[in-house]
DNA sequence: CGGGTTATGGACTGCACGGTCAACAATGAC
DNA sequence: GTCATTGTTGACCGTGCAGTCCATAACCCG
């Protein structure tokens, strides 16, 4: 047929995101990129486009994988309610990581307002998290551990606003002990027991 | 003496402001600032030094005015704990501005990995934030509107990540509607009656 | 009115960026 | 071994950028 490509795809778009993920869109240039996958311009661009294709490319598989990640956490949780704390301290269960914040959020309050794909990636996202999370608070309330008079959709919206806002202080650089105490608090107000 | 300025320094700076808060620091450039200033470059550097001064300046005065609003908030309630309730609905109260986020949140996204002045200037704003908060809090408790138990200031950090969370929910394209009644389930919540 | 001083505006510079391209390399089919 | 096909590489290009600088304009003081 014809010459194999010599680099392995998700290896490249993982060190994609995270070049993304610590310097911002603007802020990485195609020297960056070259550089962290070991591509020159050319296999860069005939395999994923250009930048703005290749960072949506990554930020896609960010958000998926982390869908993957949360579906896991929610259903492998003996008790609902706890795999819903779980969602809400996962800002600061890596306390390296809290000041990198989310590369869904730094994308959409870096570009928003200038790119109609990463809000249309952004409420796509949320979306999905909504839909996830109300699922478990209405598990949790079938186990007895929710107040069951709470609607399940307005209570996850509430856990997943508060989660960003925990994501964006530890972002802010709030230190990780006054963080979790913070998620700690928000967790025993929005989870009420009956 | 020699010749006066032509400009108001405060008109100008913001100009600039609404400028990087809608374009954000790397998509705005000094032909955009020239535009809405009405400045030519020379007197834009002049003033206010080079582009990451004039942010930096831009961006404390935002933060200055934003303290400014919220210490009127705070004390002109007859009672604290409606002013805290609007604290929390802040990001919603203007239906136009809920996707343009906040200033200092979209900068901190932006640049908190790359730009100490930037992280630096957030950590000060929300520290003081969250001091007239608590002092709010604490006088909420005092008139018997909120729970005595609960920390002032661990209430006021809740408070404040739950509105952040808020703003970025609202960036992140969160109808306006929806993001009220989100707003209002929080307020519930996080101030519960005694 | 003249001269010292500061503001103004635009021409200019050097650079880093995203993106293109063409020559070359590696593979499998026959 | 030959060839068609695809991947790889790095030189190259045009553009837009931040920042500098200087000639000129406007002002106040004496």
């Amino acid at each position: 047929m014809a010459r194999p490509r010599t680099f392995d795809e998700q290896q490249v778009l993982t060190a994609v995101r995270d070049q993304f993920w610590d310097a911002g869109y603007a802020d990485t240039s195609l020297e960056d990129l070259m550089r962290v996958t070991g591509l020159g311009k050319g296999s860069l661009y005939a395999a994923f486009g250009d930048k703005h294709r290749l960072f949506l490319r990554a930020l896609r598989g960010y958000v998926d994988d982390s869908h993957g990640h949360l579906r896991q956490l929610l259903d492998s949780a003996p008790r609902a309610v706890d795999a819903l704390r779980s969602f809400l301290m996962a800002p600061v269960s890596d306390p390296d990581g809290a000041a990198r914040g989310c590369l869904m959020a730094n994308s959409t309050c870096e570009l928003a307002s200038t790119d109609p794909d990463v809000l249309a990636e952004a409420r796509r996202a949320y979306d999905t998290t909504t839909a996830l999370v109300a699922e478990c608070v209405a598990r949790a309330q079938r186990e007895g551990d929710v107040a069951g008079d709470a609607d399940p959709v307005e209570t996850a919206r509430a856990l997943l606003t508060a989660q960003q806002g925990i994501v964006y202080m530890g972002r802010a650089g709030t230190d990780v002990a006054a963080l979790s105490a913070t998620a700690r608090t928000l967790a025993d107000r929005l989870l009420p027991r009956p």
